[in-house]
DNA sequence: CTCTTTCCTTAACAAAGTTCATATAATAGC
DNA sequence: GCTATTATATGAACTTTGTTAAGGAAAGAG
């Protein structure tokens, strides 16, 4: 007989004790497979063979022995028995393209598996008004990319997104997203895998990167628009309708502003970048000041100056209560805030406070809220590894990998 | 060596295959060892012997050949081949006492693995108002009870419960349960296994049952409290913090009412039984009519003639956008709603109608809301099922067993 | 009475993890 | 400098769980 399918297990459970692996390392940097059998629960053989599989991958890399580190200078007293060999994710190779697109700007960069926590991009440019335009200027950014060794291609958008079949579902920001085929696109550039990432989802997998045993959380992001993401059990929730973390539509009382997405009173039309700086400009012309024309800037100045005007209190109070029914369901504690409303002084705390009030577990322990950087590009190589490099189904892989440019040593 | 503990697949496949089965069962009602590999996607050999093990805990039972129900008059046309032999879950033995301890109401009633699908129980009595007077209440209903052969006993219980340290936390209607030891209780009655599960998650559970491949789903029971509770991908979620379905307890703008938490304006305080027949009675008041004392039949009797007055209708509002934000940050779409406050005439159509405005998936398909009868028996079972009978640990199933009653043939 | 069809079970095997044992490479002690 | 100790990495044997392949059993069809 003749490659017969074989039988498998189901539960694809080589595939956890990998992303087990890669995450330890992530967090630890460096370790032998000693460490990380201790660290995962595994076995030593287990351990072996995983990191085995990764070396071969591409996805590890050796870094001497612990002797070699330890011997370097600093006083540690160096540890009896044989050393370890130490492994590192791959910082040497270039492994996935990342774009974000943005409503305003398009960045990119290209990284390594072992990436940077917090974002960092090599090029960018204002994104155009239409697929081709904004094709044409990829297309000269192109140029400075060295497509050597690439693994895929990752993008993060705005909206919603089926991740599945790699079509923008809506995008209230950016509606000619919503014809483009992107995947087809970028492939006239780059003849490889491209992944399109939900970036809210991109986001809270960026956030997940840095922490990775930081307890569950609820990550927001206050930009063009307003995202919620969930992490749950340590795993990005993920529903297979895409339609989770639209957190910015949810209605508030009293709101009569008309949203991009077609409703009335959306939560993300008071505090996404455009509702605030609309408030803001009634609010200034109510008080009889039209000379400074709204920006960011002279909001910004405003806040510091004047503290929390009315408009402004009362929309981080109703954002505060939507977050703290979404706690109160989901029984998380934590919030990740990012975006411009967090930097903006005093808001950050004060939204904090007020969720704190709302939220059940406020009466019984502490809410945990923080702020966080935009951790996009971690994100995405988290989403390039999942689901480029270790697909659930190996056939799978082997074909998307096809002619493409992993390179077994 | 003796008894060494032996090698083992970390996640637990079989129980899932286990439960699979059992939830086929409940929904086809009876089938042969063929059927359940096909529906379930399992092989036939691993299907008959999941099948052989359940039978041999008791959970199943054999129900003749097939060709005996074919032949039973119905005209069913008599398949080819060998006839299979029929499996159903057990409805012959009393296997669960299932105690329903409500704020006002205490039932009773001992359930088969088959389960009804809707609530009924043997007895009741008005629930004490405290441990001692509450457990000298269930003893005496005790005695209507053959604890012959039962695996375990059931509690729901309302408020904040950690199932796995049995233990309430917090119960705003019904404080003496924080201080009680309920299961150490209980067992001064029945030696048996006590679980103790949330009110709303044994809904939830019960609802699962009925439905079991129905979609993903927010359930939202209006009672003495309002509880939320949500189903992901066909399972319950869980949280490690036992916090979550804590809908009640979200802030509601511009609402003053004190809680039984301790906070200030939840939702609970508008439309829980006692909220609404406090916000129906002050409106009588404004509207002069102090006469008819303000009950639930008097409320429903206004609301049948007078339609939706704007008390209710505000209250019913805020209760939709609270919810809104729910399936919107979840990504459900599918709501399921129980309780006193649904059965009132248009309550729930009215709370839909606003739903579907408010929740984003209703600007791209339909939202589906629907009533539902309470199913608390059901899911205690289902959890006594999964927690009594199929536990994680083996050796932890046999010990909980030990000494104690299931009586393999 | 034999043939076909379907059901159930036994046998052989594959995947993935575990324990146990063994080779290897350092430091520590004499 | 040689041996003892200790820690790492890997090879071998076994467990659990599920899969395909093959064979016996029970019914209707010809």
């Amino acid at each position: 007989m003749l490659g017969v399918k074989t039988a498998a297990l189901p539960a694809s459970l080589r595939r956890t004790n990998q992303r087990t692996v890669i995450s330890l390392l992530l967090r630890l940097g460096t370790a032998s497979r000693a460490d990380l059998a201790k660290a995962a629960g595994l076995s030593q053989p287990t351990a072996g063979k995983i990191t085995t599989e990764l070396l071969r991958l591409g996805v590890l890399q050796e870094a001497g022995s612990s002797s070699d580190l330890n011997s370097n200078g600093d006083g540690t007293a160096t540890r009896l028995g044989r050393p370890g060999q130490m492994l590192r994710l791959d910082a040497m190779h270039p492994r996935f393209l990342a774009i974000e697109l943005g409503v305003t700007e398009t960045k990119l960069a290209a990284l390594p598996v072992a990436v940077k926590l917090k974002d960092d991009w090599d090029f960018e440019f204002p994104t155009p008004k239409s697929p081709e335009a904004w094709l044409a200027a990829l297309r000269s950014a192109a140029a400075e990319v060295n497509p050597q060794g690439l693994w895929g291609i990752l993008i993060s958008v705005p909206g919603i997104v089926d991740e599945q079949e790699s079509r923008v579902l809506f995008s209230p920001n950016l509606h000619w997203l919503e014809k483009a085929n992107l995947p087809a696109m970028v492939k006239t550039i780059w003849n490889l895998p491209v992944l399109l990432v939900q970036e809210i989802r991109a986001l809270a997998l960026g956030q997940l990167t840095a922490e990775p045993d930081g307890e569950d959380f609820l990550l927001i992001d206050f930009g063009q628009g307003v995202g919620g993401a969930v992490v749950l059990e340590g795993e990005l929730f993920s529903h297979p309708i895409p339609l989770s973390g639209e957190f910015g539509h949810t209605p508030v009382a009293g709101n009569r502003r008309i949203c991009g997405c077609g409703a009335i009173g959306c939560l993300e039309t008071l505090v996404s970048e455009r509702g605030l700086l609309e408030s803001f400009s009634a609010d200034a012309q109510s008080r009889g000041r039209t000379g400074s024309r709204p920006s960011w800037k002279t909001l910004a100045a405003r806040v510091t100056e004047a503290g929390l005007d009315p408009w402004l209190r009362e929309a981080l109070e109703s954002t505060a209560r939507v977050v703290a029914g979404a706690l109160n369901v989901l029984g998380v504690r934590r919030l990740v805030m990012t975006g411009k409303l967090v930097e903006l002084p005093s808001c950050a705390s004060f939204l904090s406070s007020e969720i704190k009030k709302g939220a059940m577990w406020g009466r019984f322990g502490e809410i945990g809220c923080q702020t966080a950087p935009h951790r996009r590009a971690a994100g995405l190589v988290a989403a390039g590894i999942d689901r480029i490099v270790l697909p659930a189904d190996e056939d799978a892989a082997a074909a998307q990998r096809q002619g493409v440019g992993i390179n077994p040593p």
